[in-house]
DNA sequence: ACCCTCACG
DNA sequence: ACGTACGTGAGGGTC
């Protein structure tokens, strides 16, 4: 068998990954995106084709022979993003680490080079593979020369593969002729002039009818149709000319040694440290760790299983201020406990015999009393023991969202290798694969005990740097006063939960059944048709193709069947009122009667989590369930409210501040009409209308109301007029001159709002007002879209984050005094501006006062953080 | 795994 | 010229 070469075009495949993929930053700052997309689609092709040599060709800046002969010349220099060009040194970097042969020289582009390599391979009858992001290359295609294409849509990289034959079927040239085809039609991008009047279809006929340009030229009368001939007749020098700078040179002077092409190991020490320093954590995995780590901890762990090691272990713990733990351990068991001591006193204690779940919670528990617990998640383990004093324990995950509220987990791998120096370790993944704690235990995986010491390794050893780096960011009082509190009353809501009818619940859902039955008979009949209503992609079809709605197309995948599209297309449809129907009991169904129904615990009660290190404001999320998206807003779906309940001898009392964002944005930009509007006005929407249109408070008319209503929203959200005017179903010059006018009534707002992107761009990231931060790397992108998303996130993010941090502090303080003043009544839920207590009816007073006082006084801002509140015997009458 | 749609603030 | 409101989570469909 012949042996194989693969030659890959540089920067055409840097190019594809760098716009068909997300960019990434590492920790430096760093775009590292192209080159990790560049890399995987490397190993990729690697591992398909298995070739013996590789080589890598770039071009150089220096103009080309291309330039000599014709100065518009654009060729490849076109202009680069400075997100793309900073990687371009990295990935000559990375590929010089791996040992990777490259090839550039002055005065020629890459693909002469290629070309080049190609043809000499060839002679010697080896297989050659190209791999390049630019269709030009095709005219290089062979029976023993492979053209690959990758294409990157929507994430995914499929690759189209050309040998001689694959060029013909799709272009009906041969490859050579590629190059007359480019000749014809010009390319706009390298700036090859081409002849006019002749595009992709008419060059293609007279290829294929003539050969060659040359020939067709020859033939001049029988080209068709007649403005090619002319054009042909006037341009003949240009295509020429075109076909030179088209034409690949396969004769470039290159220096041909297949010697330094050869294949080697290309995981070595320096792509690894290389990969590291980018935060390749998925190509990490590739490399092997014995041979390069240059922390192998595992020989300082132990496994302790005996009773006098362990007190031994606990005993020491306790003269100590601060050690490391981790408790695996689900909601209902404990599986294995990992304690440091030290960086050189890391053990694992199995639950096993008599070291018994029980006892370790004991011991760690009475642990706790003298010394700080260091955990990557103290919630979980406050599942299973209690501790009395947030001061008693450091929680990493909640240090490392705060510093970075970005990243989708915070895992002790990635925490060791952005807080602990130069320190990589394996993940959870490495070690006991996607198994849970449970399956790792039961199936005794090795791995479980490695995973336990090094998370409580990494939470001791991070503790430091982290309190540092907090400090530094001025976010150590964030941490300490509000999401370390936090921990304990999220803890304290997620073992409460909130009680629910189940039995009334199910009667809803049997409710819905029966009008959805109906409806779906409906549409069907409508429809003409039996097809499935929750296809996007078959509804799409019923209605604008085979029922002839018009107006259609939408999304890239096809027609946008969403509600608003559907209500503004064909309002008085019958068969488009019966499916937006449809779709509401249907969501109201699966998601809220059923799904709710799924999650309702023995005892009655739905327990939710709420997670604290998800959102990239400072909002707490809910999940499984998620009880922050109960229906409100229509009276149906409210209904459900009505099974949330509280327990006998309780009312619910639910508490929620007015316009919280609104009054946020007052404070911070600190204008004194809004300032002045909210201490007078009881409707702002009202007030806002009236002094943006000029007219009477009492003569505002609803409609003046409620774009004025609008209008405060868009602010919040970082005004577009775009954006107001598809909310309000106005032209973009109406809600253009809205903002204007209410910037006029307003002046502090606009500058406000300017600053807050104008500190973003500077600083790369923006604050809330107790100094929560939100990094910003959108606004530093070259992309318009990009960048435009950057700004509105600048104004956004500081007034969110800032009345989440209100209602955070607002309810340590809530749960704090209900506990101190030794109350049943409970903080069970918050829905972001909302809070809801069940309380004992006795209490109610009492509990009021504590709201009120604890809410308003949660900060002090220029004006009154407003609350209202309600009271009832369900969720449904307590709003 | 990803998209679409829709529930909430 | 681009093609948008900010922040979430869940269910169903599609590939």
């Amino acid at each position: 068998m012949s042996e194989k070469i693969l030659l890959i075009d540089g920067h055409s495949i840097l190019n594809r990954a760098f716009y068909g993929l997300p960019d990434l930053t590492n920790a430096e700052g760093l775009h590292t995106g192209a080159v990790y997309g560049f890399l995987n689609i490397l190993f990729r092709i690697l591992e398909e084709e298995k070739p013996d040599y590789l080589t890598v060709a770039f071009d150089l800046h220096a103009p080309t022979f291309r330039h000599k002969i014709y100065e518009q010349y654009k060729g490849t220099r076109k202009a680069m993003p400075e997100e793309l060009r900073q990687q371009v040194p990295l990935i000559k970097e990375m590929l010089t680490a791996m040992g990777v042969n490259m090839m550039m020289m002055e005065g020629y582009e890459a693909d002469d080079l290629l070309g080049t390599m190609a043809r000499k391979c060839e002679e010697q009858d080896m297989d050659v593979t190209i791999l390049s992001g630019d269709r030009d290359l095709l005219q290089l295609a062979t029976d023993k020369v492979l053209i690959r294409l990758p294409k990157t849509t929507r994430g995914k990289t499929t690759i189209e593969d050309y040998h001689t034959q694959q060029v013909i079927d799709k272009y009906q040239v041969t490859p050579p002729q590629i190059i007359e085809l480019k000749a014809l039609m010009g390319d706009t991008a390298d700036n090859i002039p081409g002849i006019p009047g002749v595009g992709e279809k008419t060059a293609t006929k007279m290829i294929v009818q003539f050969g060659t340009i040359e020939n067709a030229y020859a033939h001049l009368e029988e080209v068709k149709p007649n403005k090619a001939k002319e054009s042909l007749r006037e341009n003949y020098d240009k295509a020429q000319l075109s076909k030179t700078l088209a034409t690949i040179d396969t004769k470039s002077p290159i220096d041909f040694s297949l010697d330094k092409a050869k294949l080697d190991n290309m995981y070595t020490k320096e792509a690894y440290e290389l990969c590291k320093k980018l935060e390749f954590k998925n190509l990490l995995n590739r490399f092997d760790k014995d041979e390069l780590s240059d922390v192998s901890l595992e020989q300082e762990f132990f496994t302790c299983v005996d009773l006098a090691g362990c007190e031994n272990i606990f005993e020491k713990a306790g003269k100590q201020d601060a050690i490391g733990t981790a408790l695996l351990a689900d909601k209902t068991h404990i599986y294995m406990l990992g304690i440091a001591l030290g960086p050189e006193e890391v053990y694992a204690i199995p639950v096993q015999g008599i070291i018994t779940a029980a006892y370790l919670a004991g011991k760690l528990e009475k642990l706790s009393e003298t010394t700080m617990l260091c955990s990557m998640d103290v919630k979980a383990m406050l599942k299973h023991i209690s501790v009395e004093e947030p001061e008693r324990v450091f929680d990493a995950g909640v240090a490392a969202y705060l510093l970075n509220p970005l990243k989708s987990s915070y895992t002790f791998d990635d925490i060791a290798r952005e807080y602990m120096d130069s320190v990589f370790l394996p993940g959870k993944e490495d070690l006991i694969g996607k198994a849970t704690y449970k399956k790792a235990w039961e199936e005794e995986m090795g791995g479980l005990q490695t995973c336990a010491c090094y998370m409580a390794y990494v939470a001791l050893s991070c503790r430091g740097p982290m309190e540092h780096a907090l400090q530094e960011t001025a976010m150590w009082k964030v941490y300490k006063e509000i999401e370390l509190p936090l921990i304990f009353t999220l803890d304290f809501m997620e073992k409460t939960g909130i009680r629910v009818q189940g039995e009334e619940l199910k009667k809803y859902g049997e409710k819905l059944l029966v009008r959805i039955e109906e409806l779906e008979q409906k549409i069907y009949k409508q429809a003409g048709e039996v097809f499935n209503i929750n296809s996007p992609k078959q509804l799409g079809v019923i209605l604008f193709e085979k029922m002839g709605i018009k107006g259609g197309k939408k999304t890239k995948t096809g027609y946008s069947t969403a509600a608003d599209i559907l209500e503004k297309l064909a309002p008085e449809q019958p068969i488009i009122k019966d499916i937006l129907e449809y779709r509401q009991l249907t969501k109201l169904k699966s998601t809220y009667a059923d799904g709710l129904g799924n999650v309702i615990e023995e005892d009655g009660r739905i327990r939710s989590t709420f997670n604290q290190t998800i959102t990239a404001t400072g909002r707490i999320s809910s999940t499984e369930p998620n009880l922050q998206n109960i229906p409100v807003r229509m009276e149906l779906g409210r209904l459900i409210r009505k099974v949330f309940v509280p327990e006998e001898g309780y009312v619910f009392l639910d508490a929620d501040y007015s316009q919280i964002e609104l009054r946020v944005l007052a404070h911070m930009s600190g204008d004194e009409k809004l300032i002045q509007a909210y201490r007078e006005a009881q409707d702002i929407h009202r007030l806002t209308a009236s002094q943006v249109f000029h007219i009477p408070f009492d003569e505002v008319t609803d409609l003046q109301r409620r774009n004025a209503k609008a209008v405060n929203f868009g602010i919040v959200y970082g005004i577009s007029s775009f954006g107001l005017s598809q909310d309000l179903s106005i032209t973009r010059k109406e809600a253009a001159e809205y903002i204007e006018k209410y910037f006029d009534t307003y002046p502090k707002i606009k500058g406000f709002l300017d600053s807050m992107v104008e500190e973003g761009k500077e600083k790369g990231y923006v604050t809330t007002m107790f100094g929560r931060r939100r990094p910003v790397p959108e606004l530093s992108s070259s992309n318009f879209m990009q960048r435009s998303f950057g700004e509105r996130i600048a104004m956004n993010s500081p007034i969110q984050g800032t009345a989440a941090d209100i209602i955070k502090i607002a309810m340590n303080r809530v749960y704090a005094r209900l506990k101190a003043e030794g109350l049943k009544s409970r903080l069970v839920l918050q829905v972001h501006d909302e809070l809801l207590i069940e309380t004992l009816k006795e209490e109610i007073p009492e509990v009021s006062r504590i709201l009120e006082e604890e809410m308003k006084g949660a900060a002090k801002l220029s004006v009154e953080l407003s609350v209202d509140m309600h009271q009832g015997d369900s969720w449904y009458e307590a709003k």
